[in-house]
DNA sequence: TTTGTTAATGCAATAATGTTGCATTTATAA
DNA sequence: TTATAAATGCAACATTATTGCATTAACAAA
């Protein structure tokens, strides 16, 4: 996985430093999104010191490169699993645990498609969001 | 419109203030989605002054009573058209001039039972924005 | 209308999050 | 090994969001 990563970075000739690998380890081992901040603490913890800034702007670099996504309504990144299928990607996120999980969604850009000619709008970009209880969280919460 | 929201309030018990009555009022005519700050400066030209922490709360009792939406990609707020259909909302958004537009769809709640069930994921909430342009700014832009 | 009660507001202080410019470092090609 | 340009780190700052508490004002009841 971040070896994929590693190599998307490569072919589109940005380098591969370790400010980047270390961002990349900690998505990819992540049981929840994260946010800058809480990327900079966790490698914090393990003895490796990222400015927020540095952080900020790799993320943002990985999110044009669908390497990384950011949940919206929780303002927290997560690796991007899927590639780059014209915006139809869903995501559930566990509002107790943070477990997150993506999908391809090809039901949502069909509806959307139909909704927005209908006014004349011209969608770019699509999202979709799930927010609830993950199948354990379920359980013993209740 | 903002007789109905004012009616919810006083159903549900709450107090209809004059910050309440503003906010009310700014989000009823506002053609894009508006920040707390947004709305506080907008509100300032009118010779209004409320404190941006008495904005917070009156979005947060607003979006709990379904009276506004904050459109999680812009981070902005948006009067509530749609009454409460259990999370079938959908928000379209033109990134140029900001108009946007509430849709009740039931197609995303019916793709997403499924999706959520084969998981063992319980949703209690949706979102679905989809960014573009609107016609108006689709043809002026090109 | 007036008054009492308490929800709601305003204020101050602070925390958290995000951005910009520039000097320094370092990944990569030659 | 070296040149060079991309990327980082740092400092400073801007914006957004939160908390506690004293004060105000909406509303119910007299």
């Amino acid at each position: 996985m971040v070896q994929s990563s590693i190599k998307v970075l490569r072919n589109k000739g940005y380098r591969v430093t370790r400010p980047r690998r270390q961002v990349l380890e900690v998505l990819e081992t992540a049981q929840r999104p994260l946010s800058p901040y809480d990327i900079q603490k966790l490698l914090w913890g393990r003895g490796k010191h990222l400015d927020h800034v540095t952080i900020y702007r790799v993320l943002d670099l990985f999110c044009t490169l669908n390497l990384a996504h950011k949940i919206l309504s929780l303002g927290g990144f997560v690796r991007c699993a899927l590639g780059k299928r014209e915006g139809c990607h869903r995501f559930m996120v566990c509002r107790n645990c943070g477990a997150f999980r993506e999908f391809a969604d090809k039901g949502l850009c069909a509806g959307e498609s139909e909704i927005t000619q209908d006014f004349g709008f011209h969608a770019e970009q699509h999202l979709a969001e799930s927010l609830g209880l993950c199948s354990g969280c379920s359980s013993s919460l209740r």
